[in-house]
RNA sequence: GCGAAAGUGGCGGAAUUGGCAGACGCACCAGACUUAGGAUCUGGCGGGUAAAACCGUGGGGGUUCCAGUCCCCCCUUUCGCACCA
């Protein structure tokens, strides 16, 4: 997935360690430098070992995803968290028996090829292949899991052409068209960008870089077609972060209300003339004002379009407001230098604000534009304002002003001293002596009454919501109606390094899309880059001059690419099928993997690809290719790894690689840290003070089992003793509590750092009894179950030095294929607990008491106590509070 | 401004349901082994005290036999949205 483009800084040189560790000389020590190599390259000979399986292999199938990294040429540690969880949840999937999908790829297309190209003259293929190379190394050297054979990479033709076959599809259906308007232009990357990936006004990639507007045609995807569906179908992804749910519900910003339609009145004289006090004068409009019925089409007066959530206020409604980009703004000001100006000046400060990115809290500032228009509901003239306040952006451009009932239309009118009408009360509408309330304005509340409103006086506001929606409809002024945030999604791109558009235009027959049969159009290898504006590929006249395919004749083929949101949009489908020529893939495989059961990746993308890859997967079922409209049950995101109080990042200089790390402690070491420093949904601060821990555990893992396998391997096969001992019986306790708790956690919370830490204190406590343990005390069926679990359970995080321990466990089937171990809640049970004793809630004891205890057993054990004696002395019991196997507490007075 | 999440030892964090606050690890201190230690092992480690008492989960209030956990107000940090009509 496509982020901030990387950069690394070396960590601090360390002296070599020269020696290691000496305690037992004459066992061999944990080196992962040697020991990880080596189960690496085994690994490497078995290409089935994390491979899916068929789909008829009578398994129940699970798919983990982990969202797929730009190779930008080297990992650093948020991937390695990232995938170390993902890693985890396979493996510890796979053991459970389900039939894993777990696939990598690559988000090969974007800017910094480009922008490596010009800095050291490499073509971007070869620069983005020899990165994919140099990340899939550093993959592999960590251990993970992944089904290379499905590895994706979407800059080459075999993935991208079917980015042309879906624009193809898209076209054909209306869903991309193209269309002229103004866009956000980064000047750093000098290519447009979506809605989305603009953020605070700045470029997604360069957040100094203040977007421009820039008028252009470019090619849409239609996602606002989708836009109900996609709010309506967050609601049923109970697997996701309510955090993503609310703020895709907010982007996607869906309001109902109605569209209204004033008419704007000739400039009548005696309109203009005002009362003293200000304001117009009410006016007959049949009489006066109104323009002619019978006028021709084109003279018809203008109407202006307004957009509300509250037509039920618009018996209040004093001004109308544009935006200063408003057509009708333009008009008016064409035939008014003077107002020309003022809204040359109003345009130039909202430019100079959201260049200094205080946008959001500019002044409201406007001006009269001295024109008029009709309510049409009261038939009154109001003034026609222009205000920045208005976004052409949204709804139609033009609000009706209700400063009564609505913030910022209140905020301006009080600046500019405009009438205000109170046309909602709360109810009642008259307090306790019979006089009309006084609401404290701006009145906002919708669970209210309408005063002063003709014949909807009296009304509740919902109720005068759906009827004045209804009347406007009735008499052509206007109709209910839903207003989006969304926009499309401008996919045209003016860079080299991405999907060429497959589109012709051709001077006899306009637009004409590249026949499915030619596809892929491809990229041409031999470019030139240069920082020249334009699309690059224009400058490639082989490429941009084609013939066209209806009439044969010259025509030229669109130079622009896909913006690279498509590439990942779809790929995870690709996965299931990746080697198909035929088709982007089959629908019958994805309709067994599909959807994914667990996605994993950083809340960055909360809006653009999750956003992106919904719309993508809901057009594909309305091509008929999948089934379900959403790709994924489950959504996981894990927290950032920050560095030195910032995300990690090229710009921020904090980049730490985890090649170091795992030159020095190993690739175990490295993931299991990345995991036990915090639960993964939470940020991490990136300290290594923490790492040597791990590495030590580790060690002292590796040293205990070499010395208990060769007693517990007489015990393999055995079923276990019913007699345990004391020993025996509280290892394997303090091994049930373990394998229960990871059980659990791996069920949904994946607290991994607990898990860890459980598995700590196992260990703990196996080598506490290490002495016991080697003289013999622990019988071999007793040990093996516990050594055999405890590889089991460090699979998961330390695949590594699990291998090598299972291999001396004398097993020869993968330790992936070996059952879960089983919870057995009465091995877990103690049947000693220690209870704490309370005195008016404050802790005065602790006993230690059978676990089924009777009430009176407790009390008069707790009562023994000194300290309780002491602290109940003078004093009368009232009660006993009892808590079974958590607690007594005395209360006492 | 609006919305969400978070705030616990020197540090990362634990306490899943209102029930022993600080699991596990880092750092630190002491000891053992050692020519040596940034290795290993043993012990200690919230504040306070000779030991207790007592105090302690951002601050203030509340509910409760019992509050890190629930309720109200406030502060701080992070993230998201920010004229959305």
């Amino acid at each position: 997935m496509q982020g901030k483009a990387d950069g690394t800084v070396p960590l601090p040189t360390l002296p070599a360690t020269g020696r290691g560790p000496r305690t037992d000389a004459h066992l061999p020590r944990y080196n992962p430098a040697e020991l990880e190599p080596k189960w690496q390259a085994i690994w490497a000979e078995q290409p089935d070992l994390y491979a899916a399986q068929h789909p008829g292999c009578g398994k129940p199938k699970y798919y983990v995803l982990e969202m797929l990294p730009y190779p930008s040429g080297q990992l650093h540690v948020g991937h390695v968290r990232n995938y170390a969880i993902g890693d985890a949840l396979a493996r510890h999937m796979w053991m459970r028996g389900y039939n894993v999908l777990h696939p990598m790829g690559w988000d090969a297309f974007g800017l910094p090829a480009e922008n490596a190209a010009l800095k050291n003259n490499t073509p971007p293929r070869d620069w983005t292949l020899a990165n994919i190379a140099a990340m899939r190394r550093q993959m592999e050297r960590l251990g993970l899991g992944y089904d290379w054979r499905r590895e994706v990479t979407t800059c080459l033709p075999e993935y991208y052409r079917w980015n042309q076959w879906f624009f193809l599809k898209l076209y054909e259906k209306g869903l991309a068209y193209r269309k002229n308007s103004k866009v956000n232009w980064c000047p750093e990357c000098a290519t447009v960008l979506a809605n989305e990936q603009v953020v605070n006004g700045c470029c997604w990639r360069h957040e100094e870089t203040i977007v421009e507007q820039r008028e252009l045609e470019q090619w849409f995807l239609r996602t606002t077609r989708y836009a109900d569906e996609l709010l309506r179908d967050l609601e049923k992804l109970e697997g996701w972060p309510e955090k993503v749910r609310t703020m895709q519900r907010n982007w996607i910003g869906r309001s109902e209300g109605a569209l209204v339609d004033f008419t704007v009145l000739r400039p009548v004289e005696n309109v203009a003339a005002r009362r003293d006090d200000g304001y117009p004068v009410k006016l007959n409009l049949t009489e006066t004002m109104l323009p002619d019925e019978d006028a021709a089409p084109e003279e018809a007066a203008p109407r202006i379009s307004v957009f509300t959530t509250r037509i039920d206020t618009i018996y209040g409604a004093t001004s109308l407001q544009l935006a200063p980009e408003h057509p009708l703004v333009t008009q008016f000001a064409a035939e008014d230098a003077e107002l020309a100006k003022k809204v040359r000046d109003l345009l130039q400060e909202q430019k100079s604000a959201r260049e200094m990115g205080e946008l959001g809290s500019l002044e409201k500032n406007g001006f009269e534009t001295g024109r008029f228009a009709a309510n049409p509901f009261t038939g009154e003239p109001i003034p026609i304002w222009v205000a920045n306040y208005v976004l052409m952006e949204y709804g139609t451009g033009a609000v009706m002003s209700v400063p009564a009932h609505d913030e910022r239309d209140y905020e301006f009118a009080r600046k500019y001293g405009l009438e205000m009408k109170i046309v909602v009360l709360p109810r009642p509408v008259n307090d306790a002596d019979g006089q009309q309330k006084e609401p404290l304005l701006p009145y906002t509340e919708e669970d209210s009454l309408l005063i002063n409103s003709g014949e909807y006086t009296g009304m509740g506001c919902g109720e005068a919501q759906r009827r004045m929606a209804a009347y406007a409809q009735e008499h052509g002024f206007g109709r209910a109606s839903v207003t989006y945030r969304l926009k499309d999604w401008g996919i045209s791109r003016q860079r080299y390094w991405g999907t060429p558009i497959p589109m012709i235009y051709c001077q006899t027959d306009g637009l004409v899309p590249v026949p499915e049969d030619q596809l892929p159009v491809l990229l041409p290898e031999k470019i030139e880059i240069t920082q020249e504006g334009g699309s690059p590929l224009a400058r490639v006249p082989e490429f941009a001059r084609v013939t066209c395919p209806k009439c044969g004749r010259i025509a030229r083929r669109e130079t622009d690419t896909m913006d690279t949101f498509v590439d990942s949009s779809w790929y995870f489908y690709r996965y299931t099928d990746p080697r198909n020529s035929g088709a982007p893939f089959n629908s019958e495989v994805a309709e067994y993997w599909f959807p994914i059961d667990q996605y994993i990746g950083g809340v960055e993308h909360a809006i653009l690809h999750l956003i992106y890859s919904r719309f993508w997967t809901k057009m594909m079922r309305d091509l008929g290719l999948v089934k379900n409209g959403e790709p994924a049950e489950r959504l996981f995101t894990q927290g950032m790894v920050i560095r030195n109080g910032a995300k990690m990042s090229k710009s921020k200089g904090n980049i730490v690689s985890p090649d170091e790390m795992i030159a020095r402690y190993g690739a175990d070491t490295t993931r299991m840290y990345a995991l036990f420093a915090a639960p993964p949904d939470r940020d991490l601060d990136w300290q290594e003070d923490g790492v040597a821990g791990v590495s030590r555990f580790l060690a002292r893992v590796h040293r205990f089992a070499i010395q208990a396998i060769p007693l517990a391997s007489e015990g393999r096969g055995e079923r276990l003793p019913s007699d345990f001992t004391g020993l025996e019986r509280r290892l394997i306790r303090k091994l049930h509590q373990t394998i229960g708790r990871l059980t659990d956690e791996f069920e949904g919370r994946w607290h991994f750092n607990t898990c860890i830490a459980g598995i700590m204190e196992l260990v703990n406590e196996l080598t506490g009894e290490e002495s016991a343990i080697l003289a013999g005390e622990v019988r071999p069926s007793v040990l093996y179950s516990l050594t055999r679990n405890l590889v089991l359970m460090l699979e998961a995080f330390a695949p590594y030095l699990a291998a090598e321990l299972w291999a001396l466990l004398g097993e020869d089937e993968a330790l992936l294929r070996a059952p879960w171990p089983a919870y057995d809640a009465a091995l877990a049970a103690e049947d000693i607990v220690q209870i704490p004793v309370q005195v008016n809630g404050k802790l005065r004891a602790v006993i230690s008491v059978p676990t089924a205890s009777e009430q009176e057993h407790l009390q008069t054990m707790a009562l023994k106590e000194p300290k309780v004696q002491a602290a109940l002395d003078g004093k009368e019991l009232v009660k006993m509070i009892l808590v079974p196997g958590k607690l007594v507490n005395f209360v006492a007075r």
